[in-house]
This record gives C-alpha cells, sequence and structure tokens, in this order.
RNA sequence: GGGCGGUUAGCUCAGUUGGUUAGAGCGUCUGCCUUACAAGCAGAAGGUCAUCCGUUCGAGCCGGAUACCGCCCACCA
C-alpha cells in the first residue's frame, strides 16, 4: 500500500497478485512431518470438459475456508486437488469438435450442434480408436486446465504439487488393480440383460444416468385376435411399437376374464406371428385390460416374466433406435416413425380398440436427453449387495458422520434397495476395461498386464475388451488413489483416511455412495470420517442454475466485478446447511460494501499510525510480535486499558467462539454472520468511533495502551475474517504488522481458541452507556435536532450508573451530539415536558422550541400502552403458580427482572403523563 | 405409488437442544457530504411465525391433521 490509501479498495488490483504469489510459493503444501496433526481433504474432481460454474464455487469457497480455519488451528492440512476425465462428456465434446471442423460452416445454434455431434461420431469411426484417444488427450491438454486455473484466481487453498487426473498413469494403475481384484472375487461379471441404453450416444448408461420425466403419453389398445377365430384379447400398451418384437401376452392366474384363455395362443397383428398366453403375477388385473403384451428384449419387467416362462427374446430395435429386419416392413424406420406406422396399420385393419391418454415417466439420458432405450446387450456388472453392507454399517455406527442429518437417511435408504451396476460403456475416452477374449476357445481373460495368450487353451490370438469404465468407477477409488494406492506410500499412511468430503446431494449416489463402499472394500475403512452436503445454487428465481436456461452466473465474471472476497461472504453468509442458497447481485453488492468497510477501517487506522513518531510506532509493532495471538501483556494488561478497549476485546472473545463452535458445525452462515456483525455494528460503528479522538489526536502523548489494543483487536479481526476472505486480509494483515510481503497470514501463528471468559462486567456498562447515547440520538431525531447539538439533562437514581456516564461524559456528547449535560441524582419531577424514560434514567433535551402538549401526551400514551401490554405479559407469568414452581429459577428470575424494569419504567410514564395533564 | 424438505417483515432468508421483548441483509421512509468509508453515518416504519388441533407452566421450535410449493426415489404395461 502506498502513503496514500485508496478510499475504495479496489480488489482487481490486489486479488491477482497474491493468488500468484499462494501459487509460486506453494504456500498450502503441507508438512510431511507425521506428529502434526492433520486435517485431510480431496477434492471433487471436476470435469475436464467444465468450466467453473457458481456451483464449483460454493463448494470451492466452503471447502477453503473450512481448511484455512483448519490452517489457522495449527493443523497440517492437505486439500488435494484434481480432476476428472469425464469419459462421456469429453468424448461428446471432442466429437463435435470433429465434426465442427467437417462442417464449419454451419449457422451455430441446437441444430448445428446435433449435427456436428453426428458427423464428429461418424469421422470418429473414420478415424480409428487410438487417432481419436490421441485427439482426447490433446483436447485435454489445451482445456482441461480451465478450471485449475479458474481456481488459483479465486485463492482456493489446494497444495497444486499433488494435483491428479484420473488418468494419469498411477491412477489408472489402481484401476486396473481393482477391477482385477473384483472380477477375481467373482463382485464383477459380464452377462447379457436388458440396460438403459442411449441411441444418441451409442452406449449403455446405469440406472443413475437415466433421469425420468413425466410426459403426457397414449395409451394404445390393441386386439391380439384369438387363434381359430373367437374373438380377441386387448392389450393396453404404451409403446405400440415394440409388438413388434412381442413374443406372448400375460394375464395374472387369478383373474377369471382369462382364466381360459391361458395356454391358447393369439395372433400377433401385422406379424401374423403366434405367441402364447401366460399366467404371471406380475400382471396386475386391474391396470388396462389386464392383459399385457410381453416384449422381452425391449422392457425389464418382460425380460423377466420371460425368463419365468422360458419365452423366446425378439430384439426389433438396434443400437441406433432403427427397426431391425425382425420388424418385417418396418425394418430401418426410427423407433418413433416405426410408432406412427403401427398405429395407422392397426386402425386400417380395426384392431386398434381405443386411445387414452396417460401420463408416464420416460427415461432419459442425463447427458444428451435423448429418450432411453432399454435394450438386451452384453456388458459388465458390478454385484452392489455385498459391498454395500460395510458401506451401510460404517454410517449406521457413526464410523461416517452425514451432515446434515437429512441426507444420512436417504443414504441408507438408496443403499438398502441397491441393485447391480452397469459399469461398461461403448466409447472410447476412458479406462478400457483389461479384458481379452480367446478366438480358439472363447474363454475371457482378465489380467493386469496384456497378456500374450489364452489362460485356457494358449492361443495366441486375443481380442481386447473395447469397452470402457463408466466413469464413476474410477473416481470411487479417489480418496485413496490420489494418494498413490496400491502402492503404500508415506502420503497415504499420513492423510488416508481423509477427515472429510463436501459434495452436492446431486452426486451423493453416483460418487460419495461409491467412495464409501470402494474404501471399505479395499482399504478396510471409510475414505473419510464426515461427508458434509452442501447446498445448491439457485438464481433469484429459486432456478436452477443451467445453461439451456441462460440463467448462469459466471463466477469469474462476477467476480471481477465485485471482487473474490465478496463473492465468497455472499455465498458463505447464504449457506445454511441443508437448503438451497439463492445469489444475486444485490447479495454480492452487500458484500462487496463490507470489504470496502474493512478496507476503510483499516485505512482510517494504518492513517493515524503513520502519523506516530517512528518511536512509537515501534513501540506498537513490537506489541504485536512475536504474534500475541489474544493475550495481553503489561501495558494492555485489562487494568490498563480503558472501558472501550475491554469491552471490544470480550466481544472479540465472544465472537471467536462463536464462529468456532458454528464452523465446527458447518454452519458458514453462522459464522460470517457473526464475525460480520462483529466488525461493522462493533469494531466499526462503537469502538473505532470511540477511540477516534485518542488515534487521530497526534499529541506528545500518543494513547499507546489503546493503540496496542486497537491494533491487536484489528489483527485478529483479520484472522477471523480470513477463511472468509483471504485476499484483503491478507494485503491488511501486511500493512498492519509490518511483515514481509514473503509470509502470509494463512501460516501467522494466532490464538484462536482462547480460554479467556468474556467481560460481562464491561459489557454490562458499555451496553448501559450505549442505551444512553441511543436513547439522546431517538430524543433528537424526535425533534428534528440532528443538526444541533442541544444540552441534555439526566437524571438518575443509581449512583454508580451515574457516575459511569460522567467518568466518560466526552464521548457521550461526541457521539450523542450534544453539548453539556446536567446530572441529577434522582428522578425527573420538576418538568412538565419532553421527558424521556428508561428503567434507569430520565432524559431530557434542552431546547428554545416549546414542547407541544398534545403531541407530548400522545408519545407518553403510546409508550404507556406498549409498557402495559409488556406488564400484562410479563404479571401473567409471576401469577402463574404452575410457572413459578415449574420454570427453572433463571427463567423466573429474568421475568421478575424485567417486570420490576417495566413497573419502574411505566411508573415514571404515568408521572409524567399526570403533570402534563395539571398544565 | 412411496419418502423428504419448505411455508417467519415488501423481497431473500436466519432463528442450535421449547424459556423473558422473533433477527439480519436488501428495499422503503426521515435526517446527515460529522476530516476511515455516501459502497457511508444516525434514526424510523414494517411480522396474528401458512391453517387447525394437541402436548406443556410456557410453542416459530415438539406431536397430529389440512392446504399450497419444491425435491428425491419407483420395472405397473
Amino acid at each position: 500500500m502506498e502513503p496514500e490509501i485508496p478510499k475504495i479498495y479496489s480488489p482487481e488490483t490486489i486479488e491477482p497478485q497474491w493468488a500468484r504469489q499462494w501459487v509460486e510459493q506453494k504456500l498450502y503444501r503441507p508438512s510431511d512431518d507425521p506428529a502434526s496433526p492433520r486435517f485431510s481433504l480431496t477434492i471433487p474432481p471436476p470435469n475436464i470438459t467444465g468450466l467453473l460454474h457458481m456451483g464449483h464455487m460454493l463448494e470451492h469457497t466452503e471447502i477453503d475456508i473450512l481448511m484455512r480455519w483448519h490452517r489457522m488451528k495449527g493443523e497440517n492440512v492437505l486439500w488435494l486437488p484434481g480432476t476428472d476425465h469425464a469419459s462421456i462428456a469429453t468424448q461428446m465434446i471432442v466429437e463435435r469438435e470433429l465434426g465442427r471442423e467437417a462442417l464449419p460452416d454451419l449457422e451455430p445454434g441446437p441444430a448445428a450442434q446435433s449435427a456436428w455431434q453426428r458427423e464428429g461420431q461418424r469421422r470418429r469411426q473414420e478415424m480409428g480408436r487410438e487417432k481419436f484417444i490421441e485427439r482426447c488427450w490433446l483436447w485435454k491438454e489445451e482445456n482441461g486446465g480451465t478450471i485449475r486455473e479458474q481456481m488459483k484466481r479465486l485463492g482456493a487453498s489446494c497444495d497444486w504439487t499433488r494435483d491428479r487426473f484420473t488418468m494419469d498413469p498411477a491412477y489408472t494403475r489402481a484401476v486396473v488393480e481393482v477391477f482385477v481384484r473384483l472380477y477375481e472375487e467373482g463382485l464383477i461379471y459380464r452377462g447379457k440383460y436388458i440396460v438403459n441404453w442411449c441411441p444418441r450416444c451409442g452406449t449403455a448408461v446405469s440406472d443413475l444416468e437415466v433421469v425420468h420425466e413425466e410426459r403426457k403419453g397414449k395409451l394404445w389398445y390393441i386386439r391380439y385376435p384369438i387363434e381359430g377365430g373367437g374373438g380377441h384379447i386387448t392389450v393396453a400398451t404404451t409403446r405400440p411399437e415394440t409388438m413388434l418384437g412381442d413374443t406372448a401376452v400375460a394375464v395374472n392366474p387369478s383373474d377369471p376374464r382369462y382364466r381360459e384363455k391361458v395356454g391358447t395362443r393369439v395372433e400377433l397383428p401385422l406379424l401374423k406371428r403366434f405367441i402364447p398366453v401366460v399366467a404371471d403375477d406380475f400382471v396386475d388385473p386391474k391396470f388396462g385390460t389386464g392383459a399385457v403384451k410381453v416384449t422381452p428384449a425391449h422392457d425389464p419387467n418382460d425380460f423377466e416374466i420371460a425368463e419365468r416362462h422360458k419365452l423366446p427374446r425378439i430384439e426389433v430395435i438396434n443400437e441406433e433406435g432403427r427397426m431391425t429386419d425382425k420388424a418385417g416392413p418396418y425394418r430401418g424406420l426410427d423407433r418413433f416413425e416405426a410408432r406412427n406406422a403401427v398405429v395407422k396399420d392397426l386402425t386400417a385393419q380395426g384392431l386398434l380398440e381405443k386411445i387414452e391418454d396417460h401420463m408416464l415417466s420416460v427415461g432419459i439420458c442425463q447427458r444428451c436427453h435423448s429418450v432411453v432405450e432399454p435394450r438386451l446387450s452384453t456388458q459388465w456388472f458390478m454385484k452392489m449387495k455385498p459391498l454395500a453392507e460395510p458401506a451401510i454399517r460404517a454410517v449406521e455406527d457413526g464410523r461416517i458422520q452425514v451432515v446434515p442429518d437429512q441426507y444420512r437417511k436417504i443414504y441408507l435408504d438408496w443403499m438398502g434397495k441397491i441393485y447391480d451396476w452397469c459399469i461398461s460403456r461403448q466409447l472410447w475416452w476412458g479406462h478400457r476395461i483389461p479384458a481379452w477374449y480367446c478366438l480358439s476357445c472363447g474363454v475371457v481373460t482378465v489380467a493386469r498386464q496384456d497378456p500374450s495368450a489364452c489362460t485356457k487353451c494358449g492361443s495366441t490370438s486375443l481380442r481386447p475388451e473395447t469397452d470402457v469404465l463408466d466413469t464413476w468407477f474410477s473416481s470411487a477409488l479417489w480418496p485413496f488413489a490420489t494418494l498413490g494406492w496400491p502402492d503404500d506410500t508415506p502420503d497415504l499412511r499420513l492423510f488416508f483416511p481423509q477427515n472429510l468430503m463436501i459434495m452436492g446431494f446431486d452426486i451423493l449416489f453416483f460418487w460419495g455412495a461409491r467412495m464409501i463402499m470402494m474404501g471399505m472394500k479395499f482399504m478396510n475403512e471409510a475414505p473419510f470420517r464426515e461427508l458434509y452436503i452442501h447446498a445448491l445454487v439457485r438464481d433469484a428465481e429459486r432456478q436452477k442454475m443451467s445453461k439451456t436456461k441462460g440463467n448462469v452466473i459466471d463466477p469469474l465474471e462476477i467476480t471481477e466485478k465485485y471482487g473474490t472476497d465478496a463473492v465468497r461472504f455472499a455465498l458463505a453468509i447464504s449457506a445454511a446447511p441443508g437448503t438451497d442458497i439463492v445469489v444475486s447481485p444485490d447479495k454480492f453488492d452487500s458484500y462487496r460494501a463490507f470489504a470496502n468497510k474493512i478496507w476503510n477501517a483499516a485505512r482510517f487506522v494504518l492513517m493515524n499510525y503513520r502519523k506516530l513518531p517512528e518511536k512509537v510506532q515501534q513501540q506498537i509493532a513490537e506489541a504485536l510480535r512475536p504474534m500475541p495471538g489474544l493475550g495481553f501483556d503489561a501495558v494492555a494488561a485489562p487494568e490498563n486499558l480503558a472501558l472501550a478497549d475491554r469491552w471490544i476485546f470480550s466481544r472479540l472473545l465472544a465472537t471467536t467462539g462463536e464462529a468456532n463452535e458454528a464452523l465446527g458445525h458447518y454452519r458458514f452462515h453462522e459464522a460470517a454472520d457473526k464475525v460480520y456483525h462483529f466488525f461493522w455494528h462493533e469494531l466499526c460503528d462503537w469502538y473505532l468511533e470511540w477511540v477516534k479522538p485518542e488515534i487521530t489526536q497526534t499529541a506528545a502523548e500518543p494513547a499507546l495502551a489503546t493503540w496496542i489494543n486497537l491494533t491487536r483487536v484489528l489483527e485478529a479481526a483479520l484472522h477471523l475474517l480470513h477463511p472468509f476472505m483471504p485476499f484483503i486480509t491478507e494485503e491488511l494483515w501486511h500493512e498492519i504488522t509490518r511483515r514481509p510481503r514473503e509470509e502470509s497470514i494463512s501460516h501467522a501463528a494466532f490464538d484462536l481458541v482462547s480460554d479467556r471468559v468474556a467481560d460481562p462486567i464491561s459489557e454490562k456498562q458499555f451496553q448501559t452507556i450505549q442505551e444512553l447515547i441511543v436513547a439522546v440520538r431517538n430524543a433528537k431525531a424526535e425533534l428534528s435536532l440532528q443538526r444541533q447539538r442541544p444540552s441534555v439533562q439526566i437524571a438518575c437514581e443509581d449512583l454508580r450508573v451515574l457516575e459511569l456516564f460522567r467518568a466518560h461524559l466526552d464521548s457521550i456528547h461526541r457521539l450523542a451530539g450534544i453539548e453539556a449535560t446536567n446530572f441529577t441524582r434522582g428522578r425527573m419531577t420538576g418538568e412538565t415536558a419532553g421527558v424521556h424514560h428508561t428503567a434507569t434514567f430520565d432524559l431530557r433535551i434542552l431546547h428554545e422550541e416549546k414542547v407541544d402538549p398534545a403531541a407530548e401526551r400522545l408519545r407518553l400514551e403510546r409508550e404507556r400502552e406498549k409498557l402495559e401490554q409488556a406488564l400484562a405479559q410479563s404479571k401473567k407469568q409471576l401469577d402463574n403458580q404452575s410457572f413459578m414452581d415449574r420454570a427453572p429459577r433463571d427463567v423466573v428470575r429474568g421475568v421478575e427482572r424485567r417486570n420490576a424494569e417495566l413497573t419502574e419504567h411505566h411508573r415514571k410514564v404515568l408521572e409524567s403523563l399526570e403533570r402534563l395533564g395539571k398544565t
């Protein structure tokens, strides 16, 4: 900071410097000393395809606050950063890029996007697997670091020397190791089942990657003629095109309508095939007609019915969503075109009985929003039940704490009814499944290294598996694979298990649950001790932010405008656990104002500090080092401090305690709020105002004790604020302490956990003075005398209070804006108008205007009414014997005290009214 | 079809185990350019805590029901 300190805080000139320095100095690399208490956390790795959005920023802000807080507590903190290869997302982006190169002239837009995508897919096939993967790596090198650079700019206190990527060679080794071990144990298997198939992406996806959407659909009632004449059975379906693959009609065995038909055959319209009528408990007689068409190759329920009845499975829809040869005349049609054609033909043949509107939930591909097709296909699966059990117990018995608690139950519910996980993807970018097929005998070899020959028959003609693993397979290993597993590394020994994991609810099952399962399986313990689920960020209309809605707030943009610290603070103070958080420019504005307030408070102190004789400056700086934390010494011992100094110190201690408590429970909003209130409304509004004359005077005798206390409190306040606002506090800390630029507030010792209790006597005394000052300001405002400095008359029965006022008369005069005070012991009985009462004192502004008796009466009457209401309530409680008997003593005493105060205040008001009446 | 969360000031939200007078920010109104800050200072107005019933000496908070809003899970064609 130059001697001329600007009045307006400009984050844009200060933040980038520190951000750069922190990274260059490797400031947040933990020590490798196993003796010091450690705190470790791995970042939820953002996708390399991603740009930083507000959700990231919230997550990183919360993490960073905690990391900086733990560092302040003297712990050895590791925040390990990294990125995820995002198999499907990356492949799509690279494909689109290929498509765009081939078709550069298209007008950008949704239509072009899908054209590029299709063309890109074609070109991918053309160039082949190896070339395409090379291309993906290239893309990753060029774009995959964007988020990392953004995070650095936002001051995330990661250890960048430990940056990891899910496709690093070492990490890939861990993935292969896990796959092979699980396969050898029979927990990974291969089989032909119905899976969710995305025809657009051309791959299977897991259940979790399918989102369900309520859509208006129809229920078509189709007549299946009974073989040999004699009527028909009507089935209802939401997907008429699948009838082409029907291999049975099923009815409930107890359904009297169809009992006789079971075992007979019906004719499948359009294709003229005959299919049996079977009885199965699955069928609900109350739905539709009570008869169900069975399409084993395209419906999971029908698949199971077919298993039970040994029915054939006919695939009529292919991997592109088009009808197969088995669909006869409909072959080659898209599945939705086929639907229309089938309905049209059935209508023409008079076999369509009716059509009803029907709401149904449609499965949509999470990635590309295509309608997912349940499709028979050979895939790799992970058996989940045996893996889930230990992961359930770890949460049940508290080895992992889930915060907020509501998510514990959601986790347990989901884990309780978990299904096997389809882990193979028909994609190229990702971890290739380490399996080889023998072209001679057909046996599958799963191995850590490329096998040269078949393990069964020794043939050397092997075909490697082409499928890759679901991205979430590799991220499930994140908490230990990033630390060097499967090797027994020092990092693994020192930092595993992680102390904490933070994530959004949206990936609790995708990632959180699977990490716990893999941790239990391969490390024999929970991968982290606590799991904190953070809120979702929404815009001012409570909408979830998304690119398609166009309501995305770009953190970098907003940060540039308001400052990182302000945005961080706005997020933190809005982040109550378990609730969504709403952000808006308004909010950022108010916390930018807060940053400016901090800046100016420090500026004020510094400006005056620099006017002090050099010797005094030295003395003050001396008192700040070595870091005394919150300790006192001889100069600034409590008995040498004035009331205001003791008061602000007491408030500082209380605030520190509250902020610690709140952060310990992830109550970011509460911690931020306490610190905010302390800094602005106690430190600035009262304390700085109070000591202003002492520190602005350049008198021969600087108030050394006050100066020391002031700088200490300010320094402590910067520490308190630092986790929330790292940049401005780093900057100001250097100015206040005059420490070298190479040092950092984040590593400065600070006695955060103080065993000192607050100082209730000073607090009470200061509070009484505050009451008086506020009362005078009020009275002045009521009389519109704000511009003047009138004299006042104060009467008080309590001699100690009177003494207190007298002792601080100058401050009171200055802060209340009055000229002189006339004190009386006792009550104000001789005056007829303009008297303001409180329980402890009476107050009258002396001024020339005649007080209007009518207005005066109105004011007092209103006051009387309020007091009487309050009195009635406290009396009621005191008269209630049950309350007196059962309520705790301190509650009763509180009511009694209040009642006494009210009574006193009320009596004074009544007396004033009476006197007023006499005039 | 199950499960969960929400409903508090004009707006956005706090309110930790039930306890005296329900808070904050923004907005509104009044007055101040008081030599740190007008992105500021000093004041003010504004709430039957969604509704009903219950438990209790005492309920914004605990229990039950209702209404509306939102979310998650689910293989009923």
